[in-house]
DNA sequence: CGGTGCTTTGACATCGCTCAACGACGGTGG
DNA sequence: CCACCGTCGTTGAGCGATGTCAAAGCACCG
């Protein structure tokens, strides 16, 4: 999808048709949806918690980061998003902000405003299914987080976000070989997994020091799938890549 | 609702249209869609991680809980459902579950096919909006507990539980006073908070002990809101329980 | 009256946090 | 070109929150 993508519209056209299959009609109506295209520097909300925001955004470029912020301090990154993901569809029907949108990088973004693409929706049944299915797999995400943080520990925690993470560039086409990007730095890896980043650091430490994955430079590479997944416990389940492949389904491998 | 609903569609229509507000064809047609009632053991599964569920299921009495399995007998269970939730409808567009749904208690249950909830969304955008904002809620609450899970401790986590399952309950008619049912015992909750029960345990008699709140046979009582939601950092707003306050809302409180 | 399952408590182990310091790196201005 | 500074990553030592293991209490129910 970042390879050679033409417009913004054909970028999310692309992303819908992949687990929707869309219409002509329905591929027209995205393409002709109006919107604007703006940078943000890193570290910039998008939108804030109590925000009644009228438009949804969709990432172009960078990553963005969901979280929440806590008293004295604190925050919890509830999730991550890269090209081609719509952080805030939600606020299509959830009209007050419960937490934060931020760019963890530079970012490019196209905005749509919620008017025009409730309109789309209301017309075309196929295209709200879409974008519905899209906020489905969205909480599919959060759920496996939710199992993360309640049962994984530390080491099993950043093994699964690592083979996630991985595996969601890999379908957008952003994964290279058994590396991919990987924006977050230490400490917003830490703030998503509910972990301090001293003890993250000590964590990668023990991940490279067993050969699993290195980590530098905003590069994760995946030295040995096998042991990582398995470290994880990683079911790509909940990932919906492929969601009517057979019932036997089998792990997904890098290389 | 519990009080003197009379069939479950009706249960289903107060629902959506506590938010929502639909339209009479729209309401009819819920009114009309086809289903039929079980009931179900407790610990009995819904549906199961792999399944191809072809209905939805609607809560008319009991508690469900969504849960994921992990090795060694561990779980972890993501959320708790009461009457008149739609627990699995997200696999109307998700089709190979990810997790599990099981009874709690005793349950009885409404089944609408997949089918039937499809043609009515396609006729009704209006209903889809419904349908798909209920959804958004659901993932509203799982973001709410990747943060307690991540930034609270223990204390903080059980407070907080106990002050969303308390409003929640109290939405719908079921609080009485400054009580509510509460059906997981102390392993479930432990399941859901990341606890083992015999912390869970310890941290119940420390909020006894303080005065905010008691528990047994199956009845959460909170004996002082404030303290209670303030230990948690309790903030309704991911409820959405009323969406379309004014921007300065403040804090529910029971009594 | 003797299960059986849930709750409660104690003693001890461990994982991850806190505090503190140092190192690596890149940008910036003199 | 180099000194300075801020940010991020790395490491150590000690502590605290929570887990583990084990046993006893307690209620419900046949």
């Amino acid at each position: 999808m970042p390879h050679g993508y033409s417009t913004p519209m054909e970028m999310l056209v692309r992303k819908l048709d992949s687990c929707a299959q869309l219409e002509q009609a329905e591929r027209a109506a995205i393409l002709n949806l109006p919107h604007t295209v703006r940078s943000l520097p890193a570290r910039h909300d998008i939108v804030s918690f109590g925000d009644r925001p009228t438009q949804c955004c969709l990432v172009l470029q960078g990553w963005v980061s969901r979280y929440a912020a806590l008293s004295e301090g604190g925050r919890q990154i509830q999730s991550f998003y890269v090209a081609g993901d719509m952080p805030d569809l939600q606020s299509l029907h959830l009209h007050r902000m419960d937490h934060h949108l931020a760019a963890l990088t530079t970012c490019t973004l196209a905005f749509i405003g919620h008017d025009e693409l409730r309109q789309v929706t209301r017309q075309y049944p196929g295209l709200a299914a879409a974008l519905w299915r899209d906020t489905l797999i969205d909480a599919a995400h959060y759920r496996e987080r939710i199992t993360s943080l309640g049962r994984r520990q530390a080491l099993g925690r950043v093994a699964h976000i690592f083979c996630e993470l991985y595996l969601r560039q890999k379908a957008i086409g952003l994964a290279n070989g058994t590396s991919c990007p990987l924006a977050p730095k230490q400490s917003e890896l830490a703030d998503a997994l509910g972990l301090t980043s001293v003890h993250l650091n000590r964590v990668l430490r023990t991940l490279r020091l067993r050969g699993l994955v290195t980590l530098g430079g905003g590069v994760l590479t995946i030295e040995n799938w096998n042991e990582l997944a398995a470290l994880a416990e990683f079911d790509p389940t909940f990932l919906h890549q492929a969601d009517d492949e057979a019932p036997a389904e089998k792990a997904t491998e890098p290389a």
